[in-house]
DNA sequence: AACTGCAATATTATATGATATTTTCGCTTT
DNA sequence: AAAGCGAAAATATCATATAATATTGCAGTT
């Protein structure tokens, strides 16, 4: 019980913006709609609704009445990204920092910890989980964040979270101890109220991990 | 020849997005799709699919299973919203200053001749063409951003835009020559390439439409 | 009489398959 | 080659069926 049971229109919604990211559609490629239809177990108008969304999100490209195609990548596209994500991400931590409360503090350290586990275990060779270890960086990263205030600004970042996100899943090399660290020093600038250094960090976390990315496209 | 004709998709769209901008449809109220599909004469299908790509962009919120709703809005949301374009469009505006070329500069001074046309009008007392002055107005601080050679962040600045433009049309009132030196400073500024002075003054322009909204809200 | 809980009913949203348009692609002709 | 012409494929739109939510009315209780 609890939770709402999904539409088909939601859990298709999940199913293809998740095959994007994940590189299982891949980028380029064309959505015909009979086609995904099978694939998805939704009906054409469903899978109208879905593509929609996805194209106004900026995951798929709608080209009236020739179809939809899953976005392509290019390593501009990455570059504007990486930008904004510093900008956005950069200007909610140092808000975040300056107004958290004891909530956040406590939430934002549950989420370090469990990023902390998994990253030990990738470390240690355990690459099973990386849908896991994905979902606790986006968790620490939504925690540093998430006292800014600003619901417009949390609803950018989580977009753009995700286009990054794609890119790191396309060319999959684990950073390992190098963002591990990066992670930890970010935790304790938050934590002790430096935003200013806590930001410093984050864009060169961000930074790195997009040199790290293009170096592999 | 010439333009694509309009799917009924896209022209429900733009109508439904250009009804809840200017008020038409009021905040908050309830988008049935068997109302509104006599209204906007399209059937249930590309009325959701419409209504589920302006949820995706914040103009409606969709509730799982029981309906699309006009976004509400607040003064909250309002100052979320004035603080990102401030954020993103300065940002967009130093980059854009720094690399634009013959053709910007061309662009932008056309776009300032033609904004500046119509204040006067405005000024002068004439309100009856108040969509086509916030073109002007759009075609400016988007002549003004154009060359940051980022389509990522040109398209997140038009959604915002849009949504800073809703809560300025909610509570027409024309801010008149004040607003119009600010765009004339910010153009001068722009165009000789002092990007922080450019800015400086932009964030004042959009702050002060800012306060001027949020008093008569 | 007012309130609560439940069942029947009406309303509304969701999902589908069928139809109408439009585009694409191969074939013919110039 | 380029342009013109179908046939085939794909998209856009619609009307309708199904599933969920909201509403109403009624009984039982306070």
């Amino acid at each position: 019980m609890g939770k709402h049971q999904n539409t088909v229109g939601s859990s298709t919604y999940e199913k293809i913006k998740h095959d994007i990211i994940f590189g299982q559609l891949v980028p380029g490629s064309k959505l015909k709609l009979e086609l995904i239809k099978t694939q998805y177990e939704a009906s054409v108008s469903t899978l109208r609704e879905t593509l929609n969304r996805l194209a106004s999100e900026g995951f798929v490209l709608a080209e009236e009445q020739r179809g939809f195609y899953v976005t392509e990548v290019s390593q501009k596209d990455l570059i504007e990204i990486a930008k904004l994500r510093v900008l956005l991400e950069c200007h909610a931590l140092k808000a975040s920092v300056e107004s958290g409360d004891d909530d956040w503090e406590g939430n934002l350290v549950a989420a370090h910890h469990k990023l902390q586990l998994m990253e030990k275990k990738m470390i240690a060779g355990d690459v099973s989980e990386k849908e896991t270890w994905k979902r606790y960086d986006w968790e620490f990263h939504l925690a540093v964040i998430e006292a800014c205030n600003s619901k417009n600004l949390l609803d950018l970042h989580s977009i753009l979270y995700d286009k990054y996100l794609r890119y790191q899943m396309l060319v999959f090399t684990f950073r390992g101890d190098e963002a591990a660290q990066e992670h930890h020093k970010i935790f304790e600038a938050a934590l002790s109220r430096n935003g200013t250094e806590a930001a410093r960090l984050l864009e060169a976390h961000i930074i790195n991990g997009l040199e790290h990315t293009l170096a592999a496209m």
